[in-house]
DNA sequence: GCGATTCTCTGACTACAGTCAGAGAATGGA
DNA sequence: TCCATTCTCTGACTGTAGTCAGAGAATCGC
């Protein structure tokens, strides 16, 4: 039944935090608080700007300023203007500050260990395998869907990463041309959407609705990254930009894709899609798809 | 390799502490600090001792009385005398306690469930199963066993468990008699051991190891409790019990069991034993094995 | 019955995490 | 060039979590 995840949910959590909440309390054993210890590994080996630490923790401006001026204090780190923009920082990890986050990551490392030590063989790859799973499963359910301008810096990112894995597999490679900004207009309101999925704070999948020429919704750059794939992103996406077409007051939606994206087009079929015939004059389509929103 | 579970554990423990985190944060939600909220969940609806608390939470005693003290000025438990023994104390819920309770029982439910509705059933029924499966093999690794007196309550509540098993199991049903004070003179030291496997302060599974009246090693009264069986931890305790005997300075080791105990012989062929003639003039038993511990 | 022990509570702290308001430098757009 | 905005930093707080020492009541073992 559907209270079953959850019940199972809150009864893991309990469960985690009582034995596993150690690999957090850890950083405590390094004799530095917890704040300070993972902004050390936030930081990283390249270093990284004071502006996407405060948004990768979620912490106030003033709060992480302090935390940054107490590793610097220590000489574990070093925050430095960048030179691109005066107004922001960098910080980077000083040789010190790499050996101290080496010792925290080691000392991290053994109670994991240390966890896992009284099982099997078997019985760690069963957990390994069941935390892969759970974690792949929790990262798409907290992925979220929204609707931006598709020339917004990372639309055109995403579409252009569609656009280089269609190069890559297609047989003659592919060609964007200018597809980039003629799609815009298309995908602009009131006529049509183009929606990202982000989840952690990265792209995980696009896709758009336009409106062709003869009424119909079309749609189109739907891509999942491979870094997500295989946790339901596409489907999702798909139902999404669905829903969306059916709020532009479409009750029929096409979709067009190449016979060697053989994943995309098993989806589509699962998801109601019925081949039709070739309804555009797209060089790189060998497949056309059409369904009804109504359900027929 | 060995590396796998260990990177995975850490790369998941990050990804759940950042996601479902916010179930323990929903606590806050009630305008109640973690503190106080969880120690509402942990008195539950019929009451506790204060020292079970005390150890079930690892609270400092003296905070954990101001906590209590603090939920008792808001009128949601009440603390009393323990009738039995007029030093400890007994915390209960008043029916504001239980209301309140429910309340941010629910809370907490609503985040799962909201966290689980973007996944479609079967996401969910993945997720679930891999979730119970992650939290079975951590429970199971948490386990620490050690030795006990064969005397103390939990050793003999444990073995009465696995008495009771044996006379639901058992066709003829499973007489007892006086094996108990009968077994534990075998199992002392220095001639013999009983273990417990504890976890999260229960006792999931026993075993004892007593010597023959030839000077050989035999294996008595393992058994896993059923709540925790399916995580290999029979297997386990049977190698700990075989450490044992070779501690003693045994190099073979018997053990007779019923035919109806099917997992536990396919265990038992599973470790190396092998099926040898009757050895002793238990009524009971119908398969008698042996194992040569240096790997003959 | 008496001393040692167990159990809870109080007082006095400390450290950590985080918020809020506002100042000041750098930048971008009209 | 100037004004609004962005970004970081400082000062002044608040609340939570938790520790430590010790007092006082009840109980246990002899």
């Amino acid at each position: 039944m559907d209270t079953s995840p959850v019940a199972t949910l809150r009864h893991f959590n309990r469960a985690w935090s009582q034995r596993v909440g150690a690999l957090d309390a850890s950083f405590l054993g390094s004799g530095r608080p917890l704040g300070p210890s993972r902004l050390l590994f936030e930081i990283g080996p390249d270093g990284v700007g004071v502006r996407t630490l405060r948004r990768r923790l979620g912490l106030d401006s003033g709060y992480l300023s302090r935390l940054l001026r107490q590793l610097e204090d220590d000489g574990l780190v070093e925050v430095v203007a960048d030179p691109a923009d005066g107004r922001r920082r960098l910080a980077t990890l000083t040789a010190k500050g790499r050996r101290e986050r080496r010792k925290v990551d080691d000392r991290s490392e053994r109670l994991a260990r240390a966890l896992v030590a009284p099982l099997t063989q078997t019985q760690r790859s069963r957990l390994d395998e069941a935390l892969a799973t759970a974690e792949r499963l929790l990262r798409a359910a907290t992925v979220v869907l929204e609707p931006v301008d598709a020339l917004a810096p990372e639309a055109v990112a995403a579409v252009s990463s569609y656009f280089d894995e269609l190069d890559r597999r297609f047989p003659g490679g592919f060609d964007p041309g200018d597809a980039i900004p003629h799609d815009a207009a298309g995908f602009a309101p009131p006529y049509g959407v183009f929606v990202l999925a982000r989840g952690d704070d990265e792209v995980a999948a696009c896709g758009g609705v336009q409106r062709l020429p003869d009424g119909v919704a079309e749609i189109k750059r739907m891509w999942v990254d491979p870094a997500w794939r295989g946790a339901g992103l596409g489907a999702r996406m798909l139902g999404h930009l669905e829903a969306e077409a059916a709020r532009l007051g479409h009750d029929v939606v096409r979709l067009d894709t190449n016979s060697t994206l053989v994943e995309a087009i098993s989806m589509y079929e699962h998801a109601g899609y019925r081949s039709i015939e070739r309804y555009n004059d797209n060089p790189y389509a060998r497949r056309w798809f059409e369904k009804r929103l109504d359900g027929g």
